[in-house]
DNA sequence: GAGCACTGC
């Protein structure tokens, strides 16, 4: 089988054979004749080390040398200060007890608390017994975020006196910071799931870390699976998976009883309040008990945890104002009030690590800052110096049904280990208190052990391909930790054998062995692929790659008159996906590239999400080379551009389409499910077209279709004639417009032939 | 006449 791989992969391989090429104990196919001396020669510090056989006394006497083991080169300083405080965290001391469980099994368990050390130094440990130089493999340790990937290499390659990207380094989307010289690699689960997809066995790795288990991602689930499956072909390869405490039990058991080493952390102790009786609204209560910890409590900032941006933002005005009136008239210390949330800009979202405000006037009350935030703040980002935390136990979360194939955000009650994580975050630094805006029974009996894992709460179109990439051709009986409900799983396979990834037997097809190349939503990949054949891969190579990063257009609260007003300028009367189109050749313009901050500012565009299309587009566009795929485009002046590229949209999209109906103006029905939908107000579409493709079904106050562009049902049923299959639809509007479609077409069709002959 | 929690390839 051809053993093709992702492309920043492409690179870094084509770049290593390049590198060895004159070196023979560096060519794979000599490297069994260097095997006994390869980087573990007599010369070298790890001469007396036998594989899996280490102890921690054998390992200290090395990392206290004077030369680094690694690269030969002599200690810095530097290197012996931050050793000493590494021997300092709680893994240090048990060091020869993770040693001894992770030479004994070969899939292991690890607990590690918030501040055990477990994400540095375990890898670290690993390495110094796996000697993965000596297999001519690596170490590698999963993330589930990119920065964090990013930061923890930075920190271990400085812990470990080597140079960022070379002995150890990371891999994340859009960048491979290794070398031929890695041995130790932090990435994305998403990226191992990547690389799994073209190498079944991950035979490049000696041990494979999964961290940060516990918070459950798609991949880390999928990754899972998949290992379990590979430690069974490669006796060779060892498991750890390293997680926070709760729920060790069940990757113990997932893993087929594999031993369990936990670590305790090191945190502080974290006074838990709960309210009497049930809030009725939480924002309102949350507020007030902010403002209640500012009056009574003692200095420390405050971590409130609210939903999403609009009461945020609102919270955050209301705590302000209060705020101010308790300074004036109750002499209360001043209160800076900082909203959090993902879609901030950076610099915002920076500002809350500025010190709190100082007192009004020397020996005055101090001043106290507050932090209003989304879940960002209970895994992505730390902030130190909190020492109260306001949790009114709400968060929104992503439900799936598969029923009408919607994904929507609902507020939604959090779980046990998610009020733990947020309580936790009021001790990082010293003792703190957190205030639980519900009942203590509430807390017990209401409240699940886990929040459930993405895999059950999403479509997975793109997973099920990704795991027929994978070579798990049985679905049903791939042992997943938590297996999704069978109409999820069914709906998901259905799907892609409409899109024609998979035949009626459920195997790969060609089309899906190609689209599973692209990281995009399966029907966004069919649709790039079909895309040459109507003449514009260039122009939907662009939509697709704007429909895979955050929104474009900007609408400040105090300024969305303004911001419809620029958006105007971009708008194309057919629909949404022109005039993102519109909007991308126009930042690609001499204008805007003359200065793109202001360009995007001044047209209230956002240019964080510009700037990442276009590196997705880039991504893309190397895919679409590699795999041959014609880059083409219809001259603007011919009258069929912008029909060829609607009609492309449908080529992937064609499963998303409403059609007006009769009575009711601006009341759509979609196609097949028959769910009653409006036209997102958002939408520059400036007729009342008959069909419309959607791109996306949004569930708020109403039923949305967001991003739509108006088609023709005939072009349905020329380019999906099996999803289109008229026989199969209920008689009705529907049905029997569809049967008018048809028969123009077939008019059409004949007066062609007539033509012809 | 609207609301994108968060993350990833």
């Amino acid at each position: 089988m051809a053993d093709r791989r992702s492309d920043s992969e492409e690179g870094s391989r084509a770049k290593r054979q390049k590198m060895d090429a004159g070196d023979p104990k560096n060519n794979p196919y000599l490297a069994h004749m260097y095997e006994e001396t390869n980087g573990a020669d007599k010369n070298s510090a790890f001469a007396k080390f036998k594989r899996h056989q280490t102890t921690a006394a054998l390992a200290k006497k090395v990392e206290d040398g004077d030369n680094n083991p690694f690269n030969g080169q002599p200690f810095s300083s530097k290197y012996f200060s931050i050793l000493k405080a590494r021997r300092d965290l709680p893994v240090h001391a048990q060091r020869d007890e993770f040693l001894q469980l992770y030479q004994q099994s070969q899939i292991l368990v690890f607990v590690g608390e918030t501040g055990s050390g477990k994400t540095t130094q375990i890898p670290q440990f690993v390495l110094f017994d796996d000697l993965p130089q000596t297999q001519r493999k690596m170490v590698a340790c999963t993330q589930p975020r990119r920065v964090a990937a990013m930061s923890v290499a930075q920190r271990v390659a400085a812990e470990m006196d080597v140079k960022l990207g070379e002995e150890v380094g990371y891999s994340i989307r859009f960048e491979d910071m290794t070398s031929p010289n890695t041995l130790l690699k932090y990435m994305t689960d998403g990226m191992l799931l990547r690389e799994a997809m073209n190498d079944h066995n991950l035979s490049r790795y000696s041990t494979i870390m999964l961290d940060e288990a516990h918070e459950r991602t798609m991949a880390t689930d999928v990754l899972m699976g998949l290992l379990k499956e590979v430690v069974q072909r490669r006796p060779d390869l060892k498991i750890i998976i390293m997680s926070a405490t709760l729920d060790a039990q069940k990757f113990q058991r997932y893993f087929n009883d594999a031993p369990l080493l936990a670590v305790p952390g090191r945190t502080h102790p974290v006074e838990i309040f709960y309210t009497p009786e049930p809030e009725q609204d939480y924002v309102e209560a949350a507020i007030r008990t902010v403002l209640q910890i500012h009056a009574t409590e003692g200095d420390g900032d405050v971590l409130l945890f609210l939903t999403g941006e609009e009461e945020i933002e609102d919270a955050a005005r209301k705590i302000t104002m209060e705020g101010e009136e308790m300074v004036r008239e109750a002499d209360a210390g001043p209160i800076k009030v900082y909203p959090l949330y993902g879609s901030l800009p950076p610099h915002m979202q920076q500002r809350i690590f500025e010190p709190p405000p100082p007192p009004r006037r020397p020996g005055g009350r101090p001043g106290r800052k507050v932090i209003v935030s989304t879940n960002i703040a209970e895994t992505s980002l730390t902030i130190d110096g909190i020492v109260y935390v306001v949790d009114p136990g709400f968060s929104k979360q992503k439900i799936y049904n598969p029923r009408i194939r919607v994904e929507s955000l609902l507020v939604s009650p959090i779980s046990k280990a998610s009020a733990q994580q947020r309580a936790g975050r009021a001790g990082r630094t010293r003792p703190g208190k957190c205030f639980r805006l519900y009942t203590e029974g509430a807390f017990k009996k209401e409240l699940i052990e886990q929040t459930y894992p993405e895999i059950l709460r999403s479509n997975l179109a793109s997973t099920v391909l990704e795991l027929k990439k994978l070579g798990i051709d049985d679905l049903v009986h791939f042992d997943l930790m938590d297996p999704p409900a069978p109409e999820t799983l069914m709906r998901a396979l259905e799907e892609l054998n409409y899109l024609a990834c998979l035949d009626d037997d459920g195997n790969l097809t060609q089309l899906g062995r190609l689209a599973s190349e692209f990281p995009l939503d399966p029907a966004l990949a069919v649709m790039l692929i079909s895309s040459p054949e109507f003449y514009c891969s260039n122009e939907i190579l662009s939509i697709v790659a704007l429909l895979s990063v955050p929104q474009v257009f900007v609408r400040p609260a105090s300024q969305r008159k303004r911001a419809d007003e620029m958006k105007n300028l971009f708008a194309h009367p057919d629909g949404d996906h022109l005039s993102l189109l519109n909007v991308y050749h126009a930042f690609k313009g001499a204008d805007a590239q003359a200065n793109p901050k202001q360009w995007c500012h001044d047209h209230f565009l956002s240019l964080r999400s510009l700037q990442s299309a276009d590196n997705v587009r880039m991504q893309l566009l190397r895919i679409m080379e590699r795999e041959e795929l014609e880059m083409v485009s219809t001259p603007f002046e011919d009258k069929k551009y912008y029909e060829n590229i609607r009609r492309a949209l449908c080529a992937g999209l064609f499963m998303q389409i409403a059609k007006k109906e009769s009575q009711g103006k601006s009341m759509y029905i979609t196609i097949k499910d028959n769910q009653n939908v409006l036209l997102h107000p958002s939408t520059v579409l400036a007729h009342d077209a008959e069909w419309v493709l959607y791109n996306e079904f949004v569930l708020t106050t109403k039923n949305y279709i967001r991003t739509v562009t108006a088609i023709k049902p005939e072009w349905l049923l020329d380019i999906a004639p099996t999803y289109y299959d008229i026989s199969s639809f209920p008689k009705g509007d529907i049905r029997s417009a569809l049967v008018r479609a048809a028969d123009r077409l077939s008019r059409k069709e004949k007066m062609r032939a007539d033509k012809r002959r």
